[in-house]
DNA sequence: AGCGGGATCCAT
DNA sequence: TGGATCCCGCTC
């Protein structure tokens, strides 16, 4: 099954960047701080660093809303029994193994979603999960934790396999950059994992208080 | 077709 | 500690 199948399949009306308005209306001094498809395309423990103090920006409806990541997760690949994609290439973890820099979106429990930035090159299947999320405009209920912040930013399945790069969805440098403290701890709820759960491969911003608890 | 379980969260 | 609630992925 190809990528736009597997998308079809795993989210119903999926969102293409080309259904969206136009990206950012030409503007004298505009600066454009998206992060471009090289920033992907490394390995997740590199890309998870880097995201820690980057804005996720969604545009939809209207409205554009903007958090301050905070917290993430790097899963490895494969070879990473905690990782989906240790289970194989499946419909479901098909974008994991695709192209660097895409939203790998899915449903948990059965009512909440999580989000994952595709890192590495195409063929291999690593990426970042979304953890923790400090408002910055527009956002209501809590972000703290992968599904609150998929709900707070309006992140569905429709946003499996979308480009990051595009307009829609997609990461940006903030304009002021802060000095951050990262502290390092073992992922959350992979238990099942054996020694991969003892890894430290979550890394959040300490004493930032939108830090799920967990 | 059926079943076991999940990168969560909340109430008890 | 258990329930909510749906889909995935494997087995029959």
């Amino acid at each position: 099954m190809d990528r736009l199948a597997a998308n079809r399949q795993h989210g119903a009306l999926p969102v293409t960047n080309a259904m969206e308005p136009p990206a950012v209306p030409a503007m004298e001094g505009f600066k454009d701080r998206r992060l471009p498809r090289t920033f992907y395309d490394r390995d997740a423990v590199s890309v998870a660093y880097a995201l820690l103090g980057k804005h996720l920006i969604h545009r939809s409806g209207g409205a554009t809303r903007v958090g301050r990541i905070v917290e993430v997760e790097a899963y490895l690949g494969p070879h990473d029994l905690a990782a989906h994609s240790a289970r194989g290439r499946t419909p479901r973890t098909e974008v994991m193994f695709g192209p660097p820099g895409h939203a790998y979106v899915y449903l948990i429990y059965g009512m909440y979603h999580c989000m994952n930035v595709v890192v590495e090159a195409d063929g291999r299947a690593a990426a970042v999960l979304l953890r923790g999320l400090e408002p910055v405009q527009h956002i209501e209920g809590r972000t703290q934790g992968p599904g609150l912040l998929c709900r707070a930013m309006h992140i569905d399945r429709r946003h499996n396999g979308l480009d990051l790069t595009g307009d829609v969805l997609f990461l940006s440098e903030p304009a002021v950059e802060v000095p951050m403290t990262i502290v390092k701890r073992p992922r959350i709820g992979v238990d099942y994992a054996g020694h991969w759960a003892r890894r430290l491969l979550r890394f959040y911003l300490k004493g930032n208080r939108f830090v799920s608890k967990a």
